[in-house]
Parts: structure tokens; sequence; C-alpha cells
DNA sequence: TAGTGGTCTAGACCACTGG
DNA sequence: CAGTGGTCTAGACCACTAT
């Protein structure tokens, strides 16, 4: 016995768990219909289906309305580094997401949702130093990797650095991008600062990254500054926890 | 209308994630119970039941049988910064663990759980630079801050390195702990290298942790290296999501 | 069109919490 | 004990996918 007194519906998400882990059922596999699996295991159709939503909850499982329900594989990981703003990539034109991208033989591209001026919001001014409430630039943006949209990016500036600057225009008119004209303005990045945390996508969120259940995601604050430790550039990532993760490599101090 | 035609589980879910959002229902306070949803929307018990699960799977709701539905509210987070092995915690005798805890009000501690010699798995081998399949030392702990579990940790060393060292004693019998026996035997810490990803819980770690659902884990490797890139200490951090980030702080190298 | 999941209903009984 | 969530049943109809 697996496990002691369990109910219907958790009995057979033991049953098909043990299967998908033993390889059973391989990844992408179709597992059988929920009245199959009602017929078989002589429960209702209802409690079938609750046994699959609870292995969609666990990530095991990816639902598809009149389709089926398949295993979920492991995807790749697009893994950013730390060193993502290492100059080191300035001269390849290359940037880690999209050599990530390529070493998955996908396609990477990012697109431009917004560039607005905007009163800060709380965590954003503490983040930069700035006062509560005054103006920073921002823009929004998603990351997609092939057809996936994989992030979900948000970068604020403070209005005393963007004003005039090509930050304001949707294609970066600068061959090192976004931080090619910072450098220029000169603020050059000396350390970042990085929060980590995660949780559960918004309804939003979910739809935009289209996200199934039992995906959360990662949500990561950077923030650039000088070697004066001035903060001039935070950004706020939200990476689909399935096709994302994040690699960092530092000395210690 | 909020949406087009949502079925009545979602619309109600809709409607409680608002009122949620804008406070009318306050963090840690009881939402009506499901049969009182129920009648006031001329749904059935079930369909109000489906409204809650779906918060819950959000992270907005925790379910609590026999009392009530409640709203989730947010944790403060023990943040693991990446300075937690700068020698400058020492002296103190306090780790940024504790500190943390501290801040929070609350007691940390850990107990071990195992202390054993097996055969290395292959992402630790890659992890050591060992070969696949060769004897390391396997410590697993749990960190609890006061009655909360928040890391399930699996440390593992070399065989060569731990042998005949207080790494196999329970107690660590150094001032600085594990990594004082390292220094010791010639193993400075110089870099370190860590890997985070996300992901939901198995159900043995949603039991471990004490896990209710909708909260997904952050999954840390962390490597130490030595200034010749030696490592000699891996560790796998799996941490509950919502008392838990981390937090880096690093040159642009 | 057939097959699949998405969702609902109405009623039932069990299991847990707290007085 | 009463109140609450946990779960099940049997049947129904809808919505999406593929042929």
């Amino acid at each position: 016995m697996t496990t002691k007194e369990e109910p219907p519906s958790r009995a057979l998400a033991t049953q098909l768990r043990a299967k998908i882990q033993r390889g059973d059922y391989a990844p992408g596999e179709k597992l059988p219909s929920e009245r199959t699996l009602a017929a078989e295991y002589g429960i209702a159709r209802n409690t079938a289906a609750e046994a699959v939503r609870l292995l969609a909850e666990e990530g095991l499982v990816t639902r598809q309305h009149g389709k089926g329900n398949f295993v979920r594989g492991e995807q790749a990981l697009i893994r950013l580094g730390s060193d993502r703003y290492s100059p080191k990539y300035r001269e390849s034109g290359l940037s880690p997401f999209l050599l990530e991208c390529e070493k998955q033989g996908k396609v990477g591209r990012f697109e431009v949702l917004s560039v607005e001026k905007i009163r800060s919001p709380e965590w954003v001014a503490d983040e930069l130093g700035v006062e509560n409430g005054s103006n920073v630039l921002e823009r929004e943006n998603v990351f997609w990797a092939s057809d996936d949209p994989v992030y979900r990016v948000t970068t604020y500036v403070p209005w005393g650095i963007a004003k005039g600057s090509g930050l304001l225009r949707d294609e970066i008119p600068h061959k090192y991008g976004i931080h090619g004209i910072f450098e220029d303005k000169g603020y050059v990045m000396a350390r970042i600062r990085e929060s980590v945390k995660t949780r559960m996508p918004t309804p939003e969120e979910a739809e935009h990254l289209q996200l199934p259940s039992g995906v959360p995601v990662l949500e990561v604050v950077h923030t650039s500054l000088t070697a004066e430790q001035t903060a001039y550039e935070v950004t706020r990532f939200v990476m689909r926890g399935d096709m994302s993760g994040l690699l960092y490599n530092m000395p210690v101090e």
C-alpha cells in the first residue's frame, strides 16, 4: 500500500504519479481519458478529473481542452547568468539571452510593449533612491523564445537621466543597447543588486506568459549601480518558472 | 462586466479576488463559508468550493479544514543574501539566517536530519568535478523560523575531504561551523556559484515544509570554490517560496 | 461527427475544529 | 454538539479538437 487510506482521487493521483516517474508514461505522452480512468478505477468521472487536476497543480501534467491530458516534459531552462551585463558580450552583438535561445534551437527576440513617463511606485523609488512619486521612465518588454513568451520585463529610469535621451524611443538608437546610452551619459555599471523570489502568477500574468496551471514565476528585481553606488536603473523581471532559471557566479568579498 | 461569459466558479473567484485586493477582506480574515457563498450566489456548494480552490492555487487564500478559508497575508521574506558566507559574520557568531529571523521576531534554528556516506548523484558529481558515483558525504538539515520549517538543505562533500573530519559528526565541532572545518583543511572560499530555479513542491516536500497549495519552492544549488576554482562543497536548498527570497550583490566583472 | 476536457447540479457522508 | 471544509456520486450539457 502506497499510503494508508487515501481517498480515491488522491489514490489515483498517486498511482499516475508513480507511473509518470517510473516512465510508464513518457514525457509528452497522453494519459488515458478521464472517462477511461474513471471506468477502470470504478470511480466517477469527476473524481478521475480531480486526480488529474492534482497532478496538473504539481506541474506534472498539462491539461488540454479537447485533446487530452499530457505528461509535462522537462523544459530546457533558459538561464540568465550574472555575467549577462559583462562587457564581453559587447562586440559579438549577442546577448546571453539570445545565446541561450540559440543553444536550444530557438529564436530569441523581444518586443517593446510601452515606453512611458510615470510617477514612480514606492518600491522603484526605494531602489533608485529617489523621492516617492517622482517622475521616472518606464519601459515594458516581452522576451520570446521562438513562440513562447518567457519574460515580462519592466525597466525604470529616473527621469533626470532618461530625459532627452534615446531611452524614450521604442527602438534603442545605440549599438550597445540601453546600457550603451547609460554609459554615454556617464553611468557605468560597477555593481548589480538583485533580489529573487517566487510566487504563483496572477491571472493576468498567466495569460500573458501563456502559463498552464502548476507553473510558478520567478520575480527578479535588478538594480544597476555605478562605482559610486548610485542606482540609475531598476528592472523587474517576471519569468515563467518552467522555462527559466538564474545562474550567479561571484567572488566572496 | 469584469470579463465576458465567465462560468460561475470563475466569476465568483473574480469577485472574491477583487474584494481581497481591494481590502474588503483583509489579510488573515475568514471568507464566508462555502455554503454561505453558494446560497448568496445561487450556485451549488461544489461550485463555490471550486472558486475558493482557484484562489488557493493562486496563493491568495489558505484553506483550513474544519475552520474556514482565510485570506493569505503577505509573509515577511527571510532573505538569504549573497554575503552569507562573508567572514564578517564570523566573530558575531550570528549567521545571516539567524539575523533575519531575529529581525522578524522569530527564533531561527536548524536540525540535522542525517549524515551519511553515499554514492554521488550525477548532478553532484558534475558540480564537484568528481567521478559520477564516487563517494561523498551527505548532510541533510532543516532550518526553522520559530515553528515553520523554511528550508530543506542537503550538503555534499567529496569523501576525500570529509573523511576523518568533524563533518561526519552530527554537531559540527568547530567554532565557525562547517566552513571553519573546510578552512582548516585548506579549502578557503574564494568564489561561489549558484543556480536558482522554481517549481511546485513534490508531495513529499509539501509535507516536510508544511506547504499549503499555491506555494512554490525555490531550488538553489550552491557550490563553493577555492581561489584555484576547485569545488569542494555543494549544497542544495529547497526553500518555501512564501517565506524566503534571495538577495545578490556583486561586482560586474 | 466523435472524443476529450470544462463545468455544473443536488445531495450525501466523512473528518476536522472548537465550544 | 454545530459549523466548516474534503470528497464522492451520477448525470448532464457545453466547448474545443480533430477527422
